[in-house]
RNA sequence: GCGGGAUUUGUAUAGUGGUAAUAUGCCAGCCUUCCAAGCUAGAGCCGCCGGUUCGAUUCCGGCAUCCCGCACCA
């Protein structure tokens, strides 16, 4: 048996790790990157399909009364009015270096203008309201939101915004969702899919981006459901990590937000933290948002949201609790939760312990010798295999036997079926295990029924 | 956004005012019938833009990116 080292991952470990293996590249590197953007390699992009695929099998399939959605990445600037994203951030704001208060500029310039400049002028060694110093900075826009236009023209009447989170096209369809589907609440609307923000300072590898996936899921209730949902939703995050993705509990924790820390739009947040190499930090978020969203998108689009409960005979706005997650920290999550060092012969192995269902190949088909006897039944039993299941497999030949398996350990290929000189006798092939490196003996035939997926 | 550090081949590093090396990886051949073996051969690197200089990967400036601390994360 192998003997497992007792090793903290670091980022650096982990981004040279990523890079070498072709899980994730820096967005167009050979033009010197761009901050906050990251490209998924060949077995980044199996792992984040994957890992995608778990969740919207456990969030969609095996939820009678949850539907998918997949909408526009550009919507009508309204929806982001209606949400509080456009308000919040089109203010001119300045920083306090003293305090690190954050005031709106044109407040406290006594004018009602957007014009840094004069702003600037106006603000000159003014003293900041809080501690009194004379340490403000320059007046900016803070907006998080990406901007675009719609149309050939640009002007303030075609701006639009690419979606800072996919909630608000979830929220703007809940009616069409809930009649096309003649859903009763409660009920839930999933989707997967890209979102962007300005941030900052984007930091901790592909941790906090500008371009990002989410996995997120809104849950319409009604007002007296709102206890028992929010802990229904906590209950299936913790089971989905420690179950499904199976990451270790020790790197697991909640975080519940206090008061301070809650987004404008939740009654009660918990997050669960993970342990990454940056230390704990959020990975899935589960909110209740009470019924802000649908109210303020029934007073900015002028339509009737409420529902109408036929049991009850009671018309309310529906509720929400959302269910959020993002994929590359979920990815990030997945590599730190599976990276291993363990000594074989003297050696370090380097194995991805990542669970079967997430490895980005399942299975890798090697050829004892490069011998043209091999290779073609070698040939055989790769093409077999791929007729016959549906994941990833891969062939390789090149170089010693051993080699190639520690190959498929650093990506964590599950099993490794070797084909030697004794196959063309007796049909029969060697199956390796990644984690025990144990070996069985196995029919060609038999191959697929004995690899379970 | 502020402060600090870094940037040399796929990765990890060494080094130099006269354009570079080590390990590993990769690749080819031989050998090898199960855990990074060996031998031989090969490809591959000074982040970008300026400045100083006869000459810059090296010195200087700017930029970019990454990492660390703070701030930010609605």
């Amino acid at each position: 048996m192998p003997h497992t080292k007792k090793i903290t991952v670091t980022l650096e470990t982990l981004v040279s790790l990523a890079k070498r293996r072709g899980f994730v590249f820096q967005a167009s590197e050979i033009y010197g990157g761009l901050a906050g953007f990251w490209d998924y390699g060949p077995y980044g992009v199996e792992l984040v399909n994957n890992i995608k695929q778990l969740w919207w099998r456990a969030m969609v399939y095996e939820q009678p009364e949850i539907y998918g959605l997949d909408s526009a990445i550009v919507q009508n600037p309204k929806l982001w009015k209606a949400s509080g994203h456009i308000d919040s951030f089109t203010d001119p704001l300045v920083d306090c270096k003293s305090c690190g208060a954050r005031h709106r500029a044109d407040h406290l310039a006594g004018l009602d203008t957007s014009d840094l400049k004069e702003l600037a002028l106006l603000l000159k060694d003014k003293p900041c309201p809080k501690c009194g110093k004379k340490t403000l900075t320059e007046p900016r826009f803070y907006n998080m939101m990406m901007k675009t236009w719609v149309g050939p023209v640009e002007d303030e009447s075609s701006v639009a915004y690419l979606r800072p989170e996919t909630a608000g096209s979830i929220f703007t369809n809940y009616d069409n969702v809930r009649e096309t589907t003649r859903s009763k609440i409660p009920f839930g609307i999933a989707q997967i899919g890209k979102a962007f923000r300005n941030e900052i300072s984007p930091r901790d590898f592909i941790f906090r981006v500008r371009e990002l996936e989410q996995m997120e899921m809104q849950y319409f209730i009604s007002p007296d459901m709102q206890k028992q949902q929010y802990e229904r939703w906590r209950e299936f995050c913790w089971d989905f990590l420690t179950e499904r993705v199976g990451l270790a509990k020790d790197n697991l924790k909640w975080h519940e937000h206090g008061p301070d820390e809650r987004a404008h739009y939740a009654a009660a947040a918990h997050d669960v933290y993970f342990n990454f190499p940056q230390g704990f930090k959020e990975l899935w978020g589960t909110h209740n948002r009470t019924d802000f969203d649908l109210k303020n998108h029934i007073r900015e689009s002028g339509k009737d949201l409420s529902y109408f409960d036929e049991a009850t005979k009671e018309r309310y706005v529906p509720n929400i609790i959302e269910s959020s997650v993002g994929v590359g920290r979920m990815m990030m999550a997945v590599l730190t939760d599976a990276y291993n060092e363990e000594e074989v012969n003297g050696e370090t192995r380097v194995v991805l312990k990542i669970d079967v269902k997430l490895a980005p190949v399942k299975v890798a088909i090697l050829p004892l010798s490069k011998k043209p006897e091999l290779s073609k039944l070698s040939r055989e039993v790769y093409t077999k295999l791929v007729q016959s299941t549906n994941y990833n497999i891969e062939y390789d030949e090149t170089q010693s036997i051993g080699k190639r398996y520690r190959r498929q350990d650093e990506i964590g290929t599950p099993y490794c079926v070797t084909i030697d000189f004794e196959s063309l006798e007796d049909n029969a092939v060697t199956v390796r295990e990644r984690d025990s490196m144990k070996q069985q003996r196995v029919k060609i035939d038999k191959l697929a029924e004995y690899i379970k997926i």
